[in-house]
DNA sequence: GTTTTGTTGATTGTCTACAATTTAGATGAC
DNA sequence: GTCATCTAAATTGTAGACAATCAACAAAAC
C-alpha cells in the first residue's frame, strides 16, 4: 500500500506552503517545479488545481499559479467557529463508534508531533499538526466532512507560525489524547474547542 | 473577452450535476466525457478535479471519479450557520462600500432567475439562484470568501430539489433585493439569513 | 520624448501516445 | 455449484511534443 505519487507532492507543497517557503505573490512554474520533483507536468498541474482550491493558492487563466497569502480575515470568527464544531461533531461521534481504533491512530499522530516539536522543524511540526487534526476529520466516517474543513484549514493556518514554542502546541494536543484515554470524552472535546483559535 | 474552456466544460457540468441528471455512484469516464465535449482527456481531467474539489464528484487513485450523493448530513446545521454568516457578512460590508453597484448587479440576476422561474426550467433556476448568492460572495472584494464557500453550497444543494414552486423561491430572493432597494441594509441581511435554511 | 506597434522568448493550454493499474469475464480446481 | 486464479479489455496515470497565449523589450512613428 503505497501513497500516490501525486499525494506526496501535495503533501510536500502542503507543508512548504504553510512554513512560509515563498513570500505571497510568487508565481510557481509547471516547469521548474516538474523538474524539481522529477516529473512530468501533469501531476504538477494536478496538484497546482488542488492546491489552488485548497487555498493555498491563486490560479489565474494562461498567468500561472502565485502563491496565495494569509490576510488576516474579517470571517475569522466565523471560521473558527465552522472549524470547532466540525471538529467536535468528528470527535464525540467517530469516537463513540470506534473508540480504540481512534485512539490508537491519534496516539500514532501524537508519538511523530513530539519527536518534531522536539527536533524544532516547524515544517514538520506544521505537517504533525495537520495530520493530527485530519485524522479527527476523516474518522468520522458517515459521511466526509473534509471538502468543507480543508479549505478552513488552510484559511485558518496563520495562527501555525505564532507557535513559538512548539512544546507549547504539543501540549495541547497531548492534554486532548489525555482525556480521550481516561475515557472523559466531553472534556476533551471542549479541550479541542478551546484549541482552535 | 472570453470564457474559458473549462470553465465552460466546468459549469455545463455543474448545472447538470445539480439537476441531478445523474444518479450518485455513477461513473463518469475521462473518455467518454472528453468525447462529448470535443476535447481531449487533459481539461476534463482538470475538471474533473476541480468538481471534486468542490464536492461534486468522489475521486478515487485509479478507479476514477463518481457522482457524489447529498445525503441527509449532521453536520448540515453548522454548514448552515457557516453559509448564513458568511453570505450576511458579504452582503453588509459589500453593500456598505459600493451600494449603488451591488445593487445593479443583484438586480440583474434577480430578472434572470425570474424568466428562469417562469418557464419552470428547474436546471436554470438552479443555476441562477447560485449565480445569485454566489455574486453576493464574490462582491466583497477585501478577501476572497469563495474557496470556504463553495463546498458550503455543494454540500447544502440538497433543498434546490424541495423547490416544488419555483416562483416561491424566486420571491424570497425579490424580497431581499428589495429590502436593499428601500435602504434597509438590515433587513435584508435578516431575510437572506432566514433564506438559507 | 512619448506612444504605438512588432518581434522574441517564455509559459501555459491541449493533444497524442505509452505505461501502469484495475475491472470483468472466462477457465479451472475443489 | 462455488470459489479462486488467470487473462484480456478497459481505464486511469504519466510523459513528451506541439499550439496558443502572454509579457517584455526594441524599434519606429508621431
Amino acid at each position: 500500500m503505497t501513497i500516490s505519487l501525486k499525494n506526496q507532492i501535495a503533501n510536500g507543497l502542503r507543508s512548504r506552503l504553510l512554513a512560509n517557503e515563498w513570500t505571497p505573490g510568487t508565481r510557481l512554474k509547471e516547469l521548474s517545479l516538474a523538474q524539481e520533483f522529477g516529473v512530468s507536468r501533469g501531476p504538477i498541474r494536478d496538484v497546482m488545481l488542488e492546491l489552488t482550491k485548497e487555498g493555498y493558492l491563486r490560479m489565474l487563466p494562461n498567468c500561472g499559479v502565485t502563491v496565495a497569502g494569509f490576510p488576516k480575515s474579517r470571517a475569522r470568527r466565523i471560521y473558527v467557529r465552522a472549524r470547532q464544531d466540525l471538529e467536535a461533531l468528528a470527535l464525540r461521534e467517530g469516537f463513540q463508534r470506534w473508540p480504540e481504533e481512534a485512539l490508537k491512530k491519534l496516539q500514532k499522530h501524537l508519538r511523530l508531533f513530539r519527536v518534531a516539536a522536539e527536533g524544532g522543524d516547524l515544517a514538520e511540526v506544521i505537517q504533525y499538526d495537520l495530520a493530527f487534526h485530519r485524522h479527527i476529520i476523516e474518522h468520522y466516517t458517515e459521511e466526509s466532512l473534509l471538502i468543507v474543513w480543508l479549505p478552513l484549514m488552510t484559511t485558518l493556518a496563520l495562527p501555525y507560525s505564532r507557535h513559538s514554542n512548539l512544546i507549547e502546541s504539543y501540549e495541547e494536543h497531548a492534554s486532548i489524547v489525555a482525556a480521550l484515554e481516561r475515557g472523559e470524552l466531553a472534556a476533551a472535546t471542549r479541550l479541542l474547542k478551546a484549541h482552535i483559535q
